[in-house]
RNA sequence: GCCGAUGUAGCUCAGCCGGUAGAGCAACUGAUUCGUAAUCAGUAGGUCACCAGUUCGAUUCUGGUCAUCGGCUCCA
């Protein structure tokens, strides 16, 4: 019997039945062989050594693409996991699959691995690839296979194939020399293929992700097709570290955070207070474009209230209490509680919707101590919350216009973002008609305004469903930012209503959101994003004077006293040093513009700007400077 | 909260197999008055995170606490 094969190129081949996919590749592009990792057969990705029994459009699956990668990965975490049980007799595999920038394996072991094992653990590795043993898959009944792990004592191979679902009745395992693994493929043909690969840290991982299960020892590595690619993510690595916001807010003299004061609460300084100030004032600004209304609640509220809404219940744990005159009072952790009793205040008509009531919210929640990190998770944090109150028919196009915000404000600071959709989680409140409603509004509004999103199920607020805006810094870590929260429930709690054009009472429906988030977060993800050198609209320091000698000083004051006059951040650094030191201080310290001053300035009335990339701006009247800057900031440069 | 690592001057880091500590940069003082990324000299700066224990003696060893870092879980 003979089938047929279409290459990518159009053109098709007649084979005869069980030729190899590396024997089709090969015949058909031998570059393309050398730098494949698996083949895509009629869509479905499989070994180069399968065998094709049917007519079939192939395709090779290079190492470089992103397919071929996470293949090559996942097999250099069988390596690992190979080496790691050559060197460390009697440690258990659980899994290992490959990430973003590389992969995992857990591993249960009597004894700590630390950085120094790695050295070791590679070495082995280094052997097991340079024997190039082949990748070979066998398929086996699962009661074969369960024997098969229980047999080498491997506990938590034997657990995942029991907790397969029951119609799965066959199922394959890889074996590279004599390490044996369960696992699903497609693998690269043999180790001999793996050309660039290094481990990077040791951390405790919960088996299968849950807290209430064994904690595991986990080793991430990361591969690449060549050793190019692996320098290049090495290096960025170093770049990152170089623009971590805990580092450059130190550097810049933004923001500290104190053991005496306590952990997550941030302390701003003087420059990081200005950052926070702008951002700020443009948000009031923006909201008040979209038809915000400007309020404010306080830090505190009595506890019968929280039981009322449901944060009593739900969300005790992550808040504080405090006493006073035999009254107990939570901190407040959301900003909805002040929100509600403002609609409360007055009997609403249908005329008056929607409300949307918007408050730079300081709230406190108390984040379990391993989870605190600079300014991206902090204990005191301050949100650009609002809530809108409307009624059904108004949700789509509120949602819609807080998607657009969202869109604007994202493209103001040049961040990608992704969305997701999250659904009812297990503990919740309100009824299930309602959560599917809420859902539905959600759901409706993005692809009404086509926006693509992935669901995230059960990862919703406790009250209501929400849309995530996940933006990304600079390691590529995902941060949640802008959300918006449909709520049915807490308009009921609260007995909400207004009067509809018929004369009777009706619920309206809430939306909580956020644009930027937490202010503290979002300043932490910008500070990463432009590596502290924020654009000058942003920058808490847009120009610094740089006199030459002493003599300058006078003019320089002048100078700095007319561009504070027109609103321009400017500071003065009028030491005695040389003017290379003074330069090389402001460059450091990422000002946008150095205003040099000397003899011809002062003769002639100029000063002599120097961007913070080194260009000089040459000579040129302190008004004409002026307009400059302040041209840049309305482009939000 | 869990696993692991770490905590020495403002910062980056040495050091001590137990005999109370150093370097560079920063700071301060003086000299120098200088044109686009580091002028020279001097001075000062530390309860070695905190609290116990072992010891003649602890920064060093042991235990606990706090905090930080890398993850897990959770989240704006």
């Amino acid at each position: 019997m003979d089938i047929k094969i279409t290459f990518p190129d159009k053109n098709e081949r007649v084979y005869s039945t069980g030729v190899t996919a590396a024997e089709v590749i090969g015949g058909w592009d031998k570059n393309a062989l050398e730098h494949a990792v698996a083949a895509k057969v009629n869509g479905g990705t499989v070994d180069l050594t399968s065998h094709l029994m049917e007519n079939a459009v192939i395709e090779p699956v290079a190492a470089s693409s992103k397919e071929g990668l996470s293949i090559l990965r996942h097999s250099i975490s069988h390596v690992m996991a190979q080496a790691v049980q050559d060197v460390f007799r009697g440690a258990k595999v659980t899994i290992g699959p490959s990430i973003e920038d590389g992969f995992y394996y857990d591993f249960e072991y009597s004894e700590t691995f630390t950085l120094d094992d790695f050295e070791k653990i590679e070495t082995r590795m280094k052997e097991i690839v340079a024997s190039d043993y082949p990748f070979v898959r066998e398929e086996m009944p699962r009661e074969k296979a369960m024997a098969l792990f229980r047999q080498k004592g491997e506990d938590y191979k034997v657990e995942l194939i029991n907790d397969l679902p029951a119609d799965v009745s066959v199922v394959s395992i890889y074996k590279d020399g004599d390490y044996i693994d369960l696992c699903r493929g497609p693998h690269i043909p043999s180790t001999g293929k793996i050309k660039a690969f290094k481990l990077l840290s040791v951390a405790g991982a919960y088996w299968r992700g849950d807290e209430r299960n064994k904690m595991l020892q986990r080793i991430y590595g990361t591969g690449f097709a060549d050793r190019q690619a692996l320098e290049d993510y090495l290096n960025l690595l170093e770049e990152a570290k170089k623009r971590d916001h805990r580092r450059l807010g130190r550097e810049l003299d933004l923001f500290q955070v104190n053991d005496e004061a306590g952990a997550g609460l941030v302390i701003f300084h003087p420059k990081g207070m200005m950052l926070r100030y702008i951002i700020e004032d443009w948000e009031r600004k923006e909201h008040l474009k979209r038809g915000y209304d400007m309020v404010m609640g306080p830090q505190i509220l009595k506890v019968d209230l929280w039981k009322k809404s449901g944060h009593f219940d739900h969300y005790r744990d992550n808040m504080y209490f405090t006493e006073v005159d035999e009254q107990t009072y939570g901190i407040k952790p959301m900003n909805c509680l002040s929100h509600m009793l403002i609609y409360k205040s007055k009997i609403r008509s249908y005329r008056d919707l929607p409300l949307r009531y918007f408050e730079l919210g300081t709230v406190h929640r108390h984040e379990k101590t391993g989870v605190l990190h600079g300014l991206m998770r902090v204990r005191q944090f301050t949100q650009d919350d609002a809530h809108i109150l409307c009624t059904p028919d108004q949700l789509n196009s509120e949602i819609r216009a807080i998607a657009d915000f969202v869109n604007y404000a994202m493209g103001i600071f040049g961040f990608e973002y992704e969305v997701e959709l999250s659904t009812r989680p297990e503990h919740s409140i309100g009824s299930d008609a309602d959560w599917e409603l809420a859902t539905c509004a959600l759901e409706s509004a993005l692809k009404d305004n086509s926006i693509s999103y992935e669901v995230n199920e059960g990862d919703g607020a406790f009250y209501g469903p929400k849309i995530d805006f996940k933006l990304k810094d600079a390691l590529k870590r995902k941060w949640q930012c802008a959300t918006i929260q449909c709520d049915f429930t807490l308009p009921e709690r609260f007995d909400l209503s207004y009067i509809g054009a018929d004369g009777e009472k009706h619920r309206p429906v809430m939306l909580h959101r956020v644009i930027l988030g937490a202010i503290e977060r979002f300043m932490g993800v910008l500070i990463e994003h432009y590596a502290g050198a924020f654009p000058v609209w942003l920058a808490p320091t847009q120009c610094v004077l740089l006199t030459v000698t002493d003599k300058h000083i006078p003019y320089a004051q002048t100078v700095h006293e007319r561009l504070i006059d027109t609103g321009i951040r400017s500071e003065k650094y009028f030491d005695n040093e040389k003017l290379g030191y003074k330069i090389r201080q402001a460059q450091m310290q990422k000002v946008p513009y150095m205003l040099v001053i000397g003899d011809k300035e002062m003769e002639a009335g100029t000063v002599s700007p120097r961007a913070r990339d080194g260009q000089n701006l040459g000579a040129m009247p302190v008004e004409q400077f002026i307009a400059f800057v302040q041209e840049m900031c309305e482009k939000k440069n």
